[in-house]
DNA sequence: AATATTTGCTAACGAATGTTAGGTAGCGTA
DNA sequence: TACGCTACCTAACATTCGTTAGCAAATATT
């Protein structure tokens, strides 16, 4: 039953043609949508018949759940080793947004996928993703009160704030090329420059400027 | 048999049949997703029959023109308005922002499926919208280089810096409820104090500015 | 009262969907 | 050699899909 070629050589792509399923499944839900996405476009991508992907999966929704669970997994995990730190709130939410971007960076299709067609997944998966989701989004918050009551952040609504941090750095995958040159890390800069910095070099001075 | 139960005596069903069931087609599909809401879902939220739609519609993807559309025009006209005007980068921004969230805070659901749902969208009507959608990222991209340029924002990837302010303002849909109190404006003023002045009380050195 | 429009019905269509059953060729290993 | 495993095949299934045809009651218009 187990596979024993555990020799240390295997860093060819032996371990394959699930995996390769896998990365083409991605890239096929993340451009038509996975209830749009027929098994048979799959097997076409795959160069099979549509019946032969049942050799490698259980079904369409396994495909779904191993794109969309271990990058939930690898986001928390990260979040939770950053708020655990004894540094600033300022520091925290830099590497929180450089960790998270390192991810789905790394893993764009995925990215895309996960947080676009979550909703698809059936039920004990779908609630414990979504409450993953709502737990980051507010030890992400906690960050961010941290940093209001220390004076390092600005009065905002903590709620509001993180979800459109979050948003901001989310849509990343949909412009990000590692081909490009840009690395992640590049990328995570940027972003969190213009995120806790701001777009102006001089701020202003009331909170209500229109009229 | 036509049922004769006339008795329920709505309110006031003011809109048109056809407008209610755009309005519910709308809320459908926000939750579902477009490909994965079907005719028969759509026809039991509206308690009739799933062939008694074509009543009112040529087909499922009218529906979708018809949430997509008129809101790509409503944002379009308007950023298109404020780069007429004689103001500052700033002022500029401010008002593309405010006017933005105006539009997609008082058609929650509408916006929603317009952000995620576009691609289903049959041909003309696809490519037409991807390049409004274009030309609305170029214009504010205009608005972010004029204000680099006069001093009014710092130096910053005018592209990325475009995209994140869009995807920041898009995310409003997902956690707004007009139920609240808190209106368009106010989240307007609440978005862009934190785009454009940051989170920070004080801006940080930024030692990272290499490019 | 006669007519037209709106709004709904039942029945059914062909096409597409995810998936199962059962079989086979090739390959590495005991 | 025999065995088991991987990777694929053809054929077919039950469902669901969007949509059409034809008809009838209610409502609005004349």
């Amino acid at each position: 039953m187990m596979k024993s070629v555990g020799i240390v050589t295997e860093a060819a792509p032996k371990q394959s043609r699930k995996q390769e399923l896998e990365q083409k499944a991605a890239l096929l839900f993340r451009e038509k949508g996975y209830a749009a996405a027929s098994m048979r476009d799959l097997a076409q991508v795959m160069g099979i018949e549509a019946a032969s992907l049942y050799s490698h999966i259980k079904s369409k929704e396994e495909l779904l759940q191993n794109i969309c669970l271990p990058l939930a997994q690898e986001l928390s995990q990260g979040l939770t080793e950053v708020l655990s730190l004894e540094i600033s709130a300022r520091e925290k939410l830099s590497k929180a947004l450089s960790h998270h971007l390192s991810v789905i960076t790394r893993n764009t299709d995925q990215s895309i996928v996960f947080l676009q067609e979550y909703r698809h997944l059936s039920e004990p998966f779908r609630s414990e993703f979504l409450s993953m989701r709502k737990e980051y989004e507010q030890q992400l918050m906690l960050i961010l009160r941290q940093g209001i009551r220390n004076g390092e952040f600005r009065k905002t609504d903590e709620k509001i704030t993180a979800l459109t941090l979050l948003s901001a750095v989310n849509s990343t995958p949909q412009w990000f090329r590692k081909e490009i040159g840009i690395t992640p890390e590049t990328v995570a800069g940027l972003l969190t420059d213009i995120l806790v910095n701001g777009l102006a070099t001089q701020p202003i001075a009331s909170s209500s400027n229109t009229k």
